[in-house]
RNA sequence: UGGGGUAUAGCCAAGUCGGUAAGGCAACGGGUUUUGAUCCCGUCAUGCGUAGGUUCGAGUCCUGCUACCCCAGCCA
């Protein structure tokens, strides 16, 4: 039995069947396999977006083709460059290349085109009617609308009147282009819709030039078949609109016109995707930025301290299919730990501080001892961290009264100091408020790690700071950005940070920022990109680690 | 009977010609362990939304139901 490594490009989905079938009939002539990954830049992308760009990356890779990023650009007054300059970012970020980066809006003159030919084919016109209007006669999802009263202008009429539009002589709303289809199609989407729109604003990359914008459903089609893509992936709720992106195509005799492809958009839970909710939140100060760590954003996510390769790894598991899902967040958890494990190092650091004098360790004695870099990969080496009498343990690490299976320090027990010696807890010292002070323990010289002690054994191994040489770093953990108060409204989660002061062994002083590590039975923490200074070492919390051990 | 979709375990998800329900996450149990981590082993659908039908045989084919999602922007 040979062991095959899986990637993700050799899974199949059931998108990989229509292409399949596609290449086999010879549908697209032996041309290369395109896809593209089509945001319009009016926001940061997600880790929803991350869903639809390896999906469209992967599956062009699988068939050895390409896939364009594409700003889908045809409103001007949603979009920024912001936008455009973080979604390359993020795309860059999760190691895909496009083979083309294009701009919708760079099609605008080809797209009018398109319109005229719709207009002289005598299945466009030019109508008066305003948006209210329109939505009259639209119908309702069960009864059908009715015909515009310009529906039957001339085609010259129709011609000089788009061009007056394109031209400028009439106000935003003033005046649309309608396709005429069937204002009685049980499908809304195919009852004369409106294809372009006048808008008198400033668009991001053509400025002033244009006053005439198509819409999505014209503008779509036309962009995947002018770029030459092959397969539009997009999500379910476009089904709906699929007849008419395959009507404009026809219309225009389009040679081997793409074809469109839905799937379920990612959900997970207790994450809150909707772009409005997030821009409010950066709007109002709630958070940090859209790269805030606790954000949904691809940048949130980056700074977190995820890694491309997990959030890639989490893509091509969970599938793509046609069903609506909601994925469990502990899945992606277990893609960011799975690829972290192997790749960085750990670090000693307690968080809840409790003083060890050991009693019978010499006052002006340290020791260097010798600590693993990375348990699974010893290729990582080693490193050589300080011990003297003084020490600090994790408040998790130590019970005064132990519950049952207990075994780690209490008063009585010996466990192993990790990489050390042999400790056993003889006294606890208290405050006047009945407060731990420090615990006296004992340590045996005969038990050294890496001697060969086998003469007993200690059921627990704990981690331990040296006081003397400890430094303090801050370290922050995350909730949950957004929680449901009584109402089942979403509100902020006022435990969203914890900020913790913490000992950490002396080499924690010299993380850079974005270096990540295992904190010692605490989990993956990275150096804050942005709070991290030459006084201040702040860390986030990128996951947690698991633990079997219950009380 | 407006139209378009989707139903396989707590969560994802394979399941091309009908041949006797992959895999992952989570959970639970056990073993190894100088991290209660990792790793390893085991358990977890006589069952595929539901009711019938065809068939030697149905998650796959047929019929009827049911539930959920999407659509009435001059947004994408």
């Amino acid at each position: 039995m040979e062991d095959t490594i899986k990637t993700g490009i050799e899974e199949s989905n059931f998108i990989h069947n229509f292409i399949d079938e596609d290449i086999e009939n010879g549908r697209y002539e032996g041309k290369p396999i395109y896809t593209r990954f089509p945001p319009e830049p009016n926001g940061y992308l997600h880790i929803g977006h991350a869903k639809s760009i390896c999906l469209n990356f992967t599956t062009a890779e699988k068939y050895g083709g390409y896939c364009n990023l594409r700003y889908d650009d045809t409103n001007p007054v949603k979009e920024d460059t912001e936008y455009v300059e973080s979604i390359q970012e993020d795309v860059k970020w999760l190691g895909f290349k496009w083979d083309k980066l294009l701009f919708a809006s760079d099609y605008f003159q080809q797209m009018y085109d398109c319109a005229v030919k719709l207009i002289e084919k005598g299945v466009a016109f030019v109508d008066d009617l305003t948006a209210d209007e329109i939505r009259e006669t639209r119908g309702t999802l069960k009864e059908p609308g009715k015909d515009s009263p310009y529906k039957n202008r001339s085609i010259e009429e129709n011609l000089k009147l788009f061009e007056e539009m394109r031209d400028g002589k009439y106000e935003d709303g003033e005046k649309v282009l309608r396709a005429k289809i069937d204002m009685a199609s049980p499908n809304i989407n195919m009852r004369d819709p409106v294809i372009y729109r006048i808008s008198h604003n400033e668009h991001h990359n053509t400025g002033g030039k244009w006053c005439v914008y198509p819409m999505y459903d014209f503008a779509h089609p036309l962009e995947d078949a002018i770029e030459g893509i092959t397969h539009s992936l997009c999500t379910l709720e476009f089904e709906d609109h699929r007849p008419l992106y395959e009507w404009s195509l026809e219309q225009l005799d389009w040679p081997t016109p793409p074809r469109q492809i839905e799937f379920a958009r990612l959900n997970l839970t207790n994450t809150i995707m909707s772009k409005r909710h997030l821009k409010a939140l950066v709007d109002d100060g709630s958070v940090d930025g859209w790269d805030d760590p606790r954000m949904p954003t691809i940048a949130g996510i980056r700074r977190r301290g995820y890694t491309p390769e997990a959030v890639r790894d989490f893509c091509e598991k969970i599938g793509v299919a046609k069903a609506n899902s909601m994925i469990e967040m502990s899945f992606l958890e277990h893609c960011v730990r799975e690829d972290l494990k192997t790749r960085v190092e750990s670090r000693n650091v307690i968080f809840d501080p409790i003083k060890v004098v050991i009693t019978n360790y010499p006052d002006d004695q340290t020791e260097e001892m010798e600590m693993e870099n990375n348990r699974e990969v010893p290729e990582m080496g080693n490193r050589m961290i300080p011990f003297s009498k003084e020490l600090y343990v994790d408040g998790a690490d130590f019970m005064e009264e132990p519950v049952k299976k207990y075994f780690r320090l209490f008063p009585g027990n010996e466990v192993r100091f990790k990489g050390a010696y042999f400790i056993t807890c003889n006294e606890v010292i208290k405050n006047d408020d009945g407060s731990i002070k420090e615990i006296h323990c004992t340590y045996d010289p005969e038990t050294r790690s890496g001697s060969g002690f086998e003469g007993r054994k200690v059921k627990g191994t704990i981690h331990w700071v040296d006081a003397k040489t400890a430094v303090k770093i801050k370290v922050r953990e995350y909730g949950y950005l957004m929680i449901e108060d009584e109402n089942g409204e979403n509100v902020l989660n006022p435990d969203s940070v914890k900020e913790t002061f913490c000992y950490a062994e002396p080499k924690v002083a010299d993380a850079e920022a974005g270096e990540r590590f295992q904190f010692f039975r605490h989990g993956y923490y990275i150096a804050d990109e942005k709070l991290t200074t030459k006084d201040e070492k702040v860390f986030n919390q990128i996951v947690g680690l698991k633990s079997s051990w219950k009380k």
